[in-house]
Formats: C-alpha cells, structure tokens, sequence
DNA sequence: ACTGGCACTCCGAGAGCGGGAGTGCCAAAC
DNA sequence: GTTTGGCACTCCCGCTCTCGGAGTGCCAGT
C-alpha cells in the first residue's frame, strides 16, 4: 500500500473524528498538504474503499472510515500524542492527594473521563492478584466479631461473623495470630486451600469458632472475587449525537452491569501494556459502534485494569496517551503504598 | 372545588402518565366512569386550567397537568398502591441475602430502580448520624498503621496513618484501648472534642502518636462527613423520552455530583416520613421537569435518605408506595444487625 | 347544570422540490 | 502511467406547502 494512500487514510480518520462528518475528496486535498489534487484522492479512495478500509454512506456522500480503518490507523497510522506538561502536573497533583484505595480509583475514573470527554472505567486491584497483607479480627460483642482483610494493594473488605460460642478476648487474639500466620503474605488465590486447615490448627476449645471464621473467610474470598469497578462520565456518551440512536440506552445498562464491564475491559491480550478494541472487535453485540482504550496497572504486576469507552469515533491518539499516562500514575503510586 | 373537577384531573394526570400525551376531554370522559359527556368535561378543564393545575401546550391539543397539579394529585388524589405480595416477598428475600452495609446499600439502589423503572439513589448512612461502634488499629509496620471506624450502622471507614516513631505491639493495643474508651458508643457529631483531648490523655511516651492518630481521627470524622451516595438504574433516563431534548445530559451529569444528589435527598421536610418533590419544587434548575421521591431510614431514627428520581410526569402511587416499602425494610435490616 | 352541535385552531405527517456536496469516469497533460 | 481538470450524475437534506384530524370554545336547547 501506497504511502500517500495512508496519508488520505489518517486524513479521513482525523477529519472524521474532528467533524463527525462524511469526509470528501476536496477537503481532504485542501486542508492536508498532500501535494496533489482532488481528483487523485478520490482515485485512492477509491482504492481504499475497495480494500476495506472506508466506505460512503451513501452514493454521492464523502468517506467514513471503517472498524478496519481504524485498525489500521491505530496500528501504523496514529503517533501518540503525549500530555501537556500542565496536564501531566495535573493528573500527578490530583492523583497525590487521594488518602486511600477507594479515593484512589475514584479520582483515577474521574480523571479519565475529564481528559478524554469520554467514559471511563477502571476496576478496583483484584483480589485474585492479590496477597493478603494482614488479617484483622475486632470483637463487636462476645459471639460476634467483624473480619477485615487487608491487601497489599490497599484494599480492605469486611465481613460480619456470628460465632457458635462466646469468645474471651485472649481466644480472639489467638484467633487473628493463628490466621495471620498462615495467610500473611500468601497470595489470595492460594488462600482456599490454606483455610481448609485452619481449623485443625486452632487448640480444641477454638475449633468450632476457627471453622465458623474459616467459612466465612472463604466466603469472603470467593464470593468477593466478583470484581469491583468505578465508572465515570457516562454523561459524555450524550456528546456523541450518533448514539443517540438506540445504543445509548443499552449502554447505559451495560454500563450498570459488572459483568460486562469486566468482559470489556479484562480481555486484554496478556502481555499488552496498551489494548485498543474496535467496534466488532469487542464481541458484545451492544458495543458494535464502541472502541475501548483499556491498560493494566499495578505494583510490578497487573492487578487491575482501567480503560475508556467512547465511538469507535474517537481521538485515539489522544485517548491512548491519556490511559496509558493515568495507568502508570496509578501504578506507581500503588508501588509507594506498599 | 367541585368532587367530579378534582375526578376530572385525577383522570388527566392518570391517563397522561400511562399515555404520555396530552389528554382530550373525550378520552376522559370515555374511559372513566364519570357519568357526564365530554362537553361537561370541557368545561371542569376550562375550570382547572384557570386555577393552574393543567395547561395546553397549544390551542387545539389536549391537557398536561401543571406541577401544582400533580401536587394536588399526589396530596390528596392518590391512593398509594401497595406493593403485591409478590414484590414484597421479592424484596425481602433480595434485601435479606445481603451481607454487609455496602452490599444492603448496592442491592436496595437496584432494587428501587427496578421496582419504579425510574433512576434510585440511595445515601450511605450518614457518619453525622451515627455512633462509634468500635475502633480499631492494625499495626502494619513499626511505624504504620491502620485505623478502622466501624459505626452501628455497620459502615466501615479505614485511613493509613504513618507514626512519628516506633510503636511496640503493646503500644498499638494501649491506644487501641485508649481511643475506643474515649469514643465507643459516642454520636460521631461529637467526636472532634473528645479527640482533642486524646493526646493529654496518653500516657507521656505515646502522646506523639496519640497526637498523630487523633489528627487522622479528626480527619476521618470530618473529611468523611461528605455524604456517600450509590445510584443505579441510569439507563431508564433513557425511557423517557422528552427527557432527550436537552436536560439528559445534565442530569447524567448531575448523577455523578454528590453535592446535587445530596441536595435533591436531603431537603426533607423534617418529620415527614416521605418527601415528594415535583418540578419547580427542586430549587435546581436542572430538574425543573423532574420529580423526587424520598424517604428516611434508619434504625429508629433516621440515618440516611433513599429516593427515586424521574420525569414529574412518573406514577406517583407506585413509586411513593416503592420507596415506602423499601426504606421500611431497610430500617428494619439495620435494627437487626445493631 | 348538562349536553349536542358546530366553527375554528393548530399540530404534525407526508409530499414535492431544489440546492449542494460529492462522486466516477474520461480525455488530456506532465 | 500517474496526475489532473472537467463534467454529468446521484442522492441527501432542508425547505415549503398542504391537508387531515384531534381538540377546543361557545352557544342554544333540554
């Protein structure tokens, strides 16, 4: 292909984006130099057209690019445009003020939906990546105790436990070392086979009371491995008049829904700092007009992933540059927590 | 006013929430047993019209009710319509499987929004309303701990605090004892003058890090009195579609303003157990077409608000009577688990 | 006080009509 | 053989216009 084809193409892609209208041939000839006439473009549009990559309206409208189009401008097409410096300061400065996890992923989504007048999305550490980094038990009354868990990314989860006998305080704080010494620092994953166990280790006047703990704390890290995630900016879908259409509606409800926020950000092809899917690309039917931006982050390891979803029309290099930079903000911040 | 005028509008607001469109005097009179002829009809509606309660968007169309009608309808027209046995029993179950505050709060903004097809938003309860149930600090370092709230509507709250110097184990317990002495069972309104005796009250070796909890102490109450808020059911915006013209954008907008939703659940009329707010009666400008219903909960008294928002022209007698149930089944939930 | 009749209003859907933007193709030029 | 200007053609979109229908207000009669 054609050097000057893949220029007409990126100028298609970027006036599209900028002007949400049909591109033609002349206005792609005037306002990129490209050196050459209207009548030349409309030849290697047509070329184009024919490879897949634009397609008209209709007879007798200018070129819109297709999901493969913009493939292929991602791909080979789209320089990444880096942050100002003043943003860069900015999301530095908003990010270094968060006090906790939660505050961590909610100024996180924030600011991504802020910087790319898009939706964004980002899904709490999960805890199947992580380790556990203390177990914390708190009596409430004698029968009854609050279990927290700690992770080494900061997030804690909680659970109410009724006990079958009463406990002295001494057999509580048996209790929180007996766990502790057997869950600190394990990986959560490896946490089930672990509490199995943790019974036949308590002494005997304990046994019934570690088993309840156990129970619950098993619960507690299987049921709670349905993943957690923020989103924010679902009022900017309403920028994007085409949507208006139909998807809005069901993509409101996508939007409510983990399970599906999950499917889009977590497919991420192992391995890619950066994952963009386009239109068909993602295989939920309702985000047929949707591209995401997803990346992971996390101290060293991925334990999480956070992305952006707009119209397949959107600023990518824009977009690409705003993830990933918020991405490794986050991870690093998560790395002087730890 | 006339018995059969009050009927007539019954009859407008009623058939134009089913049909969302303006209502004739024929249909009123056809399709509700009134026992006079449309002309007679006319003439009520030339009467209502005059007083305000309905208005025609032009000559020649059919009636819409006003704000104040509406307002006369739900305070003395309409009878709530209660749950079915059904819905009760569903509510229950789904509200009883919950296992801590945050899921009760998650399970009962869906189960609101799905119960009125309209968009819920309900208020963690509130940390100004509640007491101190327990403290609760995990040493996770020599010089780092972890300080966990936990109040008697079961919410957590937890912050990071790094010390000023080394604390030994038994350290961590003394302030431990210390702190809960000091706060336990005390209204959280009144915490920010206990603390700052916390420091005098150490024992000399620990005031500093006595001092530096009861900052973060402080922090927490006060920080974290910005009110929590969940919303769900965003999507059914979209069902209606005369919200589309121009304000969808910034009521999804306004969704995600804690501030806004706080003023929207807030402003209850002190002492009334529901609130209706329709149209104009919101002093935001933003939701001069929409209506809020919202009520109190909490165990005994009232500790948080939920509420349904949606178009004025919503079915007020099965939304009152949704919002109703619900907060009663919640308050009772969080009496249980005291 | 209620009713049937009637003239009047006005919205909104549908038809019809250019203008304009964009195309494809061709023959000439570089 | 690639590029270019010219030209006929297509088709959308916004405009006006028309017309039917629903609904009203008023009046005279019961």
């Amino acid at each position: 292909m054609d050097d000057r084809k893949l220029e007409v193409l990126r100028a298609i892609v970027e006036d599209y984006v900028a002007t949400q209208e049909p591109v033609g041939s002349k206005a792609v000839s005037q306002r990129h130099a490209l050196g050459v006439s209207a009548a030349t473009v409309r030849n290697d549009m047509a070329y184009l057209e024919e490879a897949g990559y634009i397609h008209q309206p209709h007879t007798s409208a200018g070129r819109i690019p297709t999901d493969k189009g913009y493939r292929l401008f991602v791909d080979r097409l789209g320089k990444i445009k880096p942050l100002s410096a003043a943003e860069r300061r900015a999301v530095h400065r908003f990010l270094a003020e968060a006090i906790d996890l939660d505050d961590v992923v909610t100024r996180t989504v924030r600011l991504l939906s802020q910087l790319t007048h898009q939706v964004a999305v980002v899904q709490y550490p999960s805890l199947n990546r992580s380790t556990v980094r203390h177990l914390e038990l708190v009596a409430l009354t004698p029968t009854r105790v609050m279990l927290v868990m700690i992770t080494d990314t900061g997030r804690v989860e909680q659970r109410l436990l009724d006990l079958p006998a009463e406990l002295a305080e001494d057999d509580v704080l048996e209790l929180r070392r007996l766990i502790n010494e057997q869950l600190q620092g394990k990986p959560l994953v490896d946490a089930p086979d672990i509490i199995g166990d943790l019974a036949e280790l308590a002494r005997p006047g304990l046994r019934d009371s570690a088993s309840a703990l156990a129970r619950v704390l098993l619960e507690t890290v299987v049921s709670r491995t349905e993943e957690r995630v923020a989103v924010a900016g679902a009022a900017n879908l309403t920028r994007h008049t085409a949507y208006f259409a139909g998807s809005l509606r069901t993509i409101l409800e996508a939007l409510e829904e983990e399970v599906v926020l999950m499917q889009l950000l977590g497919r991420t092809d192992s391995g890619a700092l950066l994952t963009v899917r386009i239109g068909d690309e993602n295989e939920i039917d309702d985000f047929r007009e949707t591209a995401v931006v997803t990346a992971g982050y996390g101290p060293g390891a991925v334990v999480g992933h956070m992305g952006v979803l707009g119209p397949t029309r959107m600023d990518y290099p824009g977009t690409i540059a705003a993830v990933r930079a918020v991405a490794r903000y986050v991870s690093e911040i998560l790395e002087q927590n730890r």
